[in-house]
DNA sequence: GCATGTAGTTGACAAAGTCAACTAATTACC
DNA sequence: GGTAATTAGTTGACTTTGTCAACTACATGC
């Protein structure tokens, strides 16, 4: 019973994965990694972010992340401000061109994300969102993880 | 209201992937790379393989795959038998080694997955399930996405 | 003020993945 | 049955991605 709990998981994982992978295709071959792509979405619905604070949302290593940070500084994708409070810490914010960036992205994603799901019924498409809400808020409210 | 759709997914697949991260950790940690992993699972399971085969299931690149191959030969992991009907072809299967290398590696999934997901009460762990089962089946019922 | 800690950078390196050229065997087809 | 085209897998050269530790500059505790 509990094994076959664990089986039904590891099945839906993997599922899943493949799924994703589909569906981040559109960045695969875009000029951007998915970790630059994460980076654009965070600072896009949360300007104002320091490098640290990134670190912790996409768990990465943050020499890593200062490279890929000074690239888009480079290309005017995002801004750098020395914070006022604390001279270490650098405040992020995407420019207009990194916005226009991030949402050419995005469009992209979204029809990556129609064409997946898209001949689904508008009935079978609000079943699927609340499975998968109802799948998160388990998952969730349960503490289960910290998601950080 | 599409879009709407749209934005439900987008969350649930980053979500979801959080979750798949902290449910890989464990191989992170191995001595196993994520396709080396998969690749275990893919032989453990289907004994008889070809590199081919894998590449179409796993969609990895076959120069990459090889140099995996060869050292899971190496390291007595993985049998490769030259086809007798078509002589280009290495049909592979795991060694009892790299049976046991894939048991501990599967052990560990298991446990990673139980401390993931242990705390939900019986009913609700059957309800996860059922939820992902159900997403399973409609996506793939509405053959959506060619699934190889 | 000095020891300790933290934010971010940099250099050196290792791991992961890609691409195209190549060998050996097979199939197509005249 | 011989030659052209195809296919399975290998190899070399390379790029991208990610990791680790040392380092600088600033901040904080005491």
């Amino acid at each position: 019973m509990k094994q076959h709990f664990i089986n039904e998981v590891r099945a839906f994982n993997r599922f899943y994965t493949h799924i994703i992978g589909l569906v981040n295709d559109h960045i695969l071959h875009s000029e951007y990694s998915l970790p630059e792509a994460r980076i654009l979405f965070e600072l896009y619905y949360r300007p104002g972010l320091t490098a640290s604070e990134l670190i912790g949302m996409l768990d990465m290593d943050k020499g890593y992340l200062s490279r890929i940070l000074r690239r888009f500084g480079e290309k005017k994708l995002v801004g750098r401000v020395v914070s006022e409070e604390d001279r270490r810490v650098i405040t992020l914010a995407l420019t207009a061109k990194g916005k226009a960036a991030f949402e050419v992205l995005n469009r992209a994603s979204d029809e990556q994300i129609e064409q997946a799901f898209g001949n689904l019924s508008e009935k079978d498409s609000q079943a699927l969102v609340e499975k998968m809400t109802e799948i998160r808020r388990m998952i969730t409210k349960n503490n289960i993880l910290e998601y950080k």
